[in-house]
DNA sequence: TCACAGTACTAACGAATGGTTAGTGCCTAT
DNA sequence: ATAGGCACTAACCATTCGTTAGTACTGTGA
């Protein structure tokens, strides 16, 4: 309960250790933020939305699998903390487009590094897969 | 359905294509490792093994709020990709270690350094909900 | 001496989350 | 005329998650 939001309740935070996030503390709020920026389809999101600004659909094209429902839900979720942002185009059919606020874009490249180094090591991970289960 | 894994059906794969991985593609095998290494408590554990090798309790109480349950699930997916080594004494009371494998601990700064973003950066994130949230 | 905490887990169950399908209203292309 | 694209939402169901309890054994405190 310490190492929280520095929002609310007390009224009075020392400024300094206000913000001291604390992922392993499991009422940090951190620890929320992070789950919504490394969710299976948010994280895909972001790493295409690094080359360019895209559409719903587009996006939704682009990233493999996912349904419109939880695409929806992602990049709501990504909007309201401030990774992306959402710019509708009132016309007829409607233009929604989604682009990277700045702060989306520092955490963007990051993730791709994840992303690349996953994919890069996938020959060693599935070694290691095959390694395991012939052990039974 | 293109570049996914080069392991079965067609029998025949280009070497050099055979292990092209690419998450965006919904069948490819490394959406599936990256969200072993991703998920919630996966990622607190690898971040928590990046300082020291660590046994089964210590991780539970230094992972505030995971579930014996889900940490054995997380380190057992992350054993099978090959991130950690598990190494069991076998003595009573059972003594079980956990370490990073050198693979791992390629990994696990990056898990860091993003995890150090987001805490950095909640400041920011609790400005954008609030804005967000207050023109509903 | 005798109950209790610690060790590393697994099994079973209810709650929450994720995913699938269908529907919205309007327009364009065939 | 009918199919499909646009950006979603609502309802439903499957899967996953988290909680509680149980395992076999020992060292420790009362």
């Amino acid at each position: 309960m310490e190492r929280t939001q520095g929002s609310a309740e007390t009224g009075e935070v020392d400024p300094a250790e206000a913000f001291a996030a604390d992922v392993f503390s499991r009422a940090c709020t951190s620890r929320g933020a992070l789950e919504h920026v490394t969710g299976k389809w948010s994280l895909l999101a972001l790493t295409a939305l690094l080359d360019a600004p895209h559409r719903f659909g587009e996006l939704r094209r682009r990233v493999d699998g996912v349904s419109e429902k939880m695409l929806s839900q992602s990049l709501q979720g990504l909007e309201r903390d401030g990774w992306v942002h959402r710019e509708v185009r009132s016309s007829i059919p409607p233009h929604v487009e989604y682009r990277l606020t700045p702060a989306g874009a520092e955490l963007a490249p990051r993730l791709l590094a994840l992303v690349t180094f996953v994919e890069d090591h996938m020959p060693e991970v599935h070694r290691a897969r095959e390694d395991h289960d012939s052990r039974s």
